[in-house]
RNA sequence: GGGGAGAUUCCGGAGCGGCCAAACGGGCCAGACUGUAAAUCUGGUGGCACUGCCUUCGGGGGUUCGAAUCCCUCUCUCCCCA
């Protein structure tokens, strides 16, 4: 964060919604130092760039002296969702939210600095609750105002069930605000209305309301909102070049956004990169390079590119290529696919192998009746444009 | 509590006794063209011992030579009324 002046202005910049500013400022300029929310559902392992873009904002706050708090969901996560609707995410057990819990510091950290940051379970009072205490907090919202989110209106309208328990979410969720005492809550935009609810819970109990600030959605690789259900999403600990690739390959229209929320590249650096006339590939490569360097480095990003280019300009091999090794040294090319789980069948390594997908040392392979015998260095077995693999034979296991 | 509708392959959604491994669209995979972009085009998209066989149409049971399609029942969902 490389900036002029006015914390204010750094803040602000690249949020949907900030309620409300004026509240923002006046906090800002008491100079004290602000307990700054952040809620994570530990309902999956993996962190991406979607997340990346909220965590930033943390980061920006942490940058000039303030507190994070990061509220770990477990409260919420061990209940489960019951909703029928058929792969629902199951109850986590404590184990798996303990390991989720693991890796999301692991990634997270590579944007904001945990060492400072306070970390809490919000399962911690959650579980301490009565069915009592529980009733209480449920009598603070309406089901007019719950269902009036667009997000239960759609589901509702499609037919979808909404599960009661849902209706509950926002008040736990603004609860942990009162519990932690929040000035601030950070969240992606669609959050906005669960941050709205902290702010009048903490009104109620006569603590000044929080400021929520949110952050636009990122759009991921196919132009949805990046989520691990569309599978479009780009892991924090994803290896460098896999991330380098996976943004080479994004929409075009998505590079001013991208820039901007996941860069700290000077707008008018930006402008000139994105100006017509230039070429965007150059703008994605840089683009590309900015986010590798931010988890791992410049120097990581750079070897990231060398490989990339390499590999997908002029048609090279990678410099890493995982390897397999296999008993037989004969083995036919539908057999290789399956036992090197290039294919996840032998239905789907004839598909690949009869779509001319397949490449044994850079030939294809032009029938699924093929076989092979694996020479002494082993051999390159290359599906699809990305997928390389060298498989050697192995005397023994 | 009463009445109605529905549960189909990754998703949406056809099918309503044999021609159904199941239309069509989306997604996804592979190929062509490219800048691993967009757009477009082609092929594919349950499994296997692959010109054949096996397992799928919410669960179970039944009718039939034969069922995703008919009957019974269970589970779940939605809508209307109370």
């Amino acid at each position: 964060m490389k900036d002029r002046a006015d914390p204010f202005e750094i803040l602000r910049r690249g949020t949907v919604d900030l309620v409300t500013g004026e509240e923002l400022r006046r906090r800002l300029a008491s100079g004290r130092r602000l307990r700054v929310k952040l809620g994570w559902d530990p309902t999956g392992p993996e962190v991406h760039l979607g997340h990346g873009v909220v965590l930033r904002k943390l980061r920006a706050f942490q940058d000039l002296g303030h507190q994070a708090v990061l509220i770990i969901g477990d409260g919420t996560a061990m209940v489960g969702d019951p909703t029928g609707r058929q792969k629902q995410r199951p109850a986590l057990t404590t184990e798996e939210i303990d390991r989720n819990l693991e890796r999301y510091r692991e990634q997270a950290g590579k944007v904001v600095d945990l060492g400072k940051a306070e970390v809490v379970r919000n399962g911690d009072w959650f579980r301490a609750m009565t069915f009592a205490d529980t009733i209480r907090l449920a009598a603070r919202g309406t089901v007019a105002r719950m269902i009036e989110r667009d997000y239960f209106a759609q589901r509702m309208k499609k037919g979808d069930a909404v599960g009661i328990h849902e209706l509950l979410y926002p008040l736990m969720q603004g609860y942990d605000s009162v519990k932690v005492r929040a000035d601030v809550e950070l969240g992606a935009t669609e959050q906005l209305f669960n941050l709205l609810v902290g702010r009048d819970l903490q009104a109620e109990e006569g603590q000044e309301p929080q400021v929520c600030l949110t952050t636009p959605i990122l759009e991921g690789t196919d132009g949805r909102k990046m989520s691990k259900t569309y599978g479009n999403f780009i892991g924090v600990l994803e290896p460098p070049r896999e991330v380098f690739g996976k943004v080479m390959s994004i929409p075009d229209r998505l590079l001013p956004s991208w820039f901007s929320l996941l860069t700290d590249l000077p707008d008018e650096e930006v402008k000139v990169l994105l100006a017509p006339g230039e070429n965007p590939r150059k703008a994605k490569a840089r683009l590309a390079r900015e986010i590798v360097a931010g988890f791992h480095g410049a120097e990581v990003a750079r070897g990231a590119e060398e490989e990339f280019d390499r590999v997908f300009r002029e048609g090279g091999v990678p410099s890493e290529i995982p390897e397999v090794s296999l008993p037989q040294a004969r083995i036919g090319i539908v057999d290789l696919l399956v036992r090197t789980k290039c294919a996840p069948s032998t239905s789907e390594a004839r598909r690949l192998v009869a779509g001319r997908g397949v490449r044994v040392d850079g030939a294809v392979v032009d029938s699924i009746e093929g076989e092979l015998t694996l020479p002494e260095g082993g051999v390159l077995l290359n599906v699809g444009k990305r997928r390389f693999l060298r498989v050697r034979h192995a005397p023994k296991a």
